[in-house]
DNA sequence: TGAATTCCTAGTAATTTTGTAGTATATTAT
DNA sequence: ATAATATACTACAAAATTACTAGGAATTCA
């Protein structure tokens, strides 16, 4: 039941560009030297965040990202979704379409989708500027 | 954020069990059989499970496995957590000793603290008397 | 034009998950 | 006693996923 590194980055990501959101254009270089994290790696999961319209992006010489919304306007829980996937606990909640067509009526696709609604609504309740405010008192120690 | 087969199987398991509960000793190779899940894959599971007093065996001829309580006395959250290791979406939070001294302070490690409570909240509150009673209605599909 | 930067595709190393295989040990029925 | 039936234990292996790495094309700005 673990988060990856690409859900966890992800968040680490958004919160370094909500802090920077008054400068501009932000570069993947800068973000994976103040955040330590491999730059192609964070590249990949940014694709992830452009493409759902997260963030936006120009090409260049001072080129880079921003948030496309205030971080207010962002939930934890939207950003890990776009990274990881999906937050169900099993494959059968994952998408639209039920790959098994009986566990529609299967006793622990209950247990599962109580567990998913369990999580998105922690998750939904925090917002990235709530990272952004806690992280100026708290710091971020990069390994959770 | 997926619970493995170790987890979902050990449900099935232990499912398996409670119905079969006053039968005396049950095989492994009888549960395989009827999961249909692999035997020497099972004996691992229910191994974590009996080093925990979960289920208790006796070897040879007529053996097996039983349950060493009511199945009401059962949470899926606790076989879960035999079964996965624990539900925490951080190694940060898994056990008693934090690898790293700075995330008591993290934003992010009281995200994932909210996560893990919530998740336990919903899987400590089924008991394995519910899961057979549904199962009894509903069958299970097995995928999830 | 040249430096900086994203965009895109592919490959690869490391880790975890999901099993298999084989043998030793214990128990029961005959 | 012996044969059949099971668990107990250890080690190995295949498959899948995660976590990167590499290289070059396209774009933008000074």
């Amino acid at each position: 039941m673990k988060i990856s590194t690409k859900g966890r980055y992800a968040l680490r990501l958004m919160t370094d560009l909500a802090i920077h959101k008054d400068e501009g254009y932000i570069s993947i270089k800068s973000i994976a030297t103040r955040q330590n994290i491999s730059e192609k790696y964070l590249e990949q999961i940014i694709k992830l965040l452009a493409k759902e319209n997260l963030v936006e992006s120009t090409r260049g010489a001072q080129g880079g990202y921003k948030l496309t919304r205030e971080p207010i306007e962002y939930t934890v829980g939207e950003i890990l979704r776009v990274t990881e996937g999906s937050l169900a606990p099993v494959a059968c909640l994952e998408t639209d379409d039920n790959p098994c067509e009986n566990c529609m009526d299967c006793v622990t696709l209950e247990i599962w989708q109580c567990v998913l609604d369990a999580v998105n609504k922690v998750v939904d309740s925090i917002t990235l500027q709530y990272l952004v405010d806690k992280q100026k008192e708290k710091g971020n120690c990069g390994c959770c």
